[in-house]
DNA sequence: GGGCTTTAATAACGGTCATTATGAAAAAGG
DNA sequence: CCTTTTTCATAATGACCGTTATTAAAGCCC
């Protein structure tokens, strides 16, 4: 009974990332996200709530649709493995579109009038919880010897986690994926290998 | 001739550099500006001009009393010294003061309204010309032997921004002290030494 | 001390923000 | 077909944004 909705939601969500993406959560007017979708305001706040609703709902969307390589990259074999993986998933993602580079998560949590206050303390969590299982991941690679016995695991993690956040911003300062793809290696040349296994790239000048 | 005016500029200044640096420079609103400063909106506009130019000094006065560790880094003898009170120096700015964390010039790079994309420019151009002075700083330190030949002072320099940048993040973000002076230590334990000298800190892991 | 100039403070300006009331259009049930 | 229910589109709401007339006060020169 009663009228059929006319739009598709996952559309006009994927929409919403990109704007988001683009402009962030303060950044991104009504304006801009109905012109993005091609939907009016009102059926914007029938179908999501208001804003703050919208932009978590894009943001688990944007997790599953394009940060996957996440937890891809926790199943691999090796600790090392794993943070490359990450340090070239995070590259792609964030360069991979001229038009909104960057990344949605990062955009969120420096911009700061107060009233994007619940929206910015969301996406600390969600990156807290990111860390989490990534030194979570590094400890079990300590117990399985494929990180030494010194090396520590909520350290590995931060650090990357640093390195990761900081490419998001240069991203979208402008870098070139060759200049990320440098400072990745750069990253990794650091990485503690056991004594059982040889360095992928022992040196990160050739 | 004339009245003279009341207040002190600097002082101002410094309010407008705490307000910009919690809440960014969209964040950042006139009736915060003035409440901070304690000078009505009108005596802004008279001092300063517009909010862009407002933000423009403050962030010249920033460079000069918080950033100044940079140039100090800089004329340090060894390329792994300036790397390490570079890394030290960004520690100590972004979690000295619990109300403003992070870095000033950090926040506007990212949010982003299309009326903030001047500034962002600034950050951005102010953002490139430190990261090629730390690259000049490093191609010297390569002509003089104290980086080995293989050594790409393009990537050092990139790398070491993006730390930096993660780091602020970071910070932002509710990071410790320690947890960023760990994160620091790792990305140095990478740095490339030469034969001759011996690596001040040659393992992460004691 | 009066005339002139500069600053201070109050209050208003147009514009945009997120949000929503209002009524027309469309689909399902009886 | 008519009623009911849901969605659609237009347009309005109050609040806040950056910016600026306007008016009152304060200091210097003659």
């Amino acid at each position: 009974m009663g009228r059929h909705r006319e739009f598709d939601v996952e559309k006009v969500l994927d929409a919403a990332i990109c704007v988001f993406w683009r402009k962030g959560y303060e950044g991104a007017s009504y304006a801009d996200l109905t012109e993005a979708a091609g939907v009016e305001r009102p059926a914007l706040y029938s179908a999501f709530g208001n804003k703050e609703a919208l932009f978590r709902k894009a943001l688990v969307r944007y997790y599953e649709r394009y940060v996957d390589y996440v937890p891809a990259a926790l199943q691999l074999p090796t600790a090392r493995e794993v943070a490359a993986h990450l340090l070239q998933g995070a590259i792609d993602l964030t360069t991979r579109y001229p038009d909104h580079t960057g990344c949605l998560g990062i955009q969120g949590v420096l911009a700061g009038s107060d009233e994007a206050e619940p929206v910015r303390q969301a996406l600390i969590e969600a990156r807290a919880e990111a860390e989490a299982q990534l030194r979570q991941r590094f400890e079990r690679a300590k117990a399985e010897g494929d990180l030494p016995e010194t090396a520590r695991p909520d350290t590995l993690a931060a650090f990357l986690m640093a390195v990761l956040h900081g490419m998001a911003v240069q991203a979208k300062a402008g870098f070139s994926r060759d200049t990320l793809e440098a400072v990745a290696e750069q990253a990794l040349s650091t990485w503690p290998t056991d004594a059982r296994e040889g360095s992928l790239r022992p040196k990160p000048q050739p």
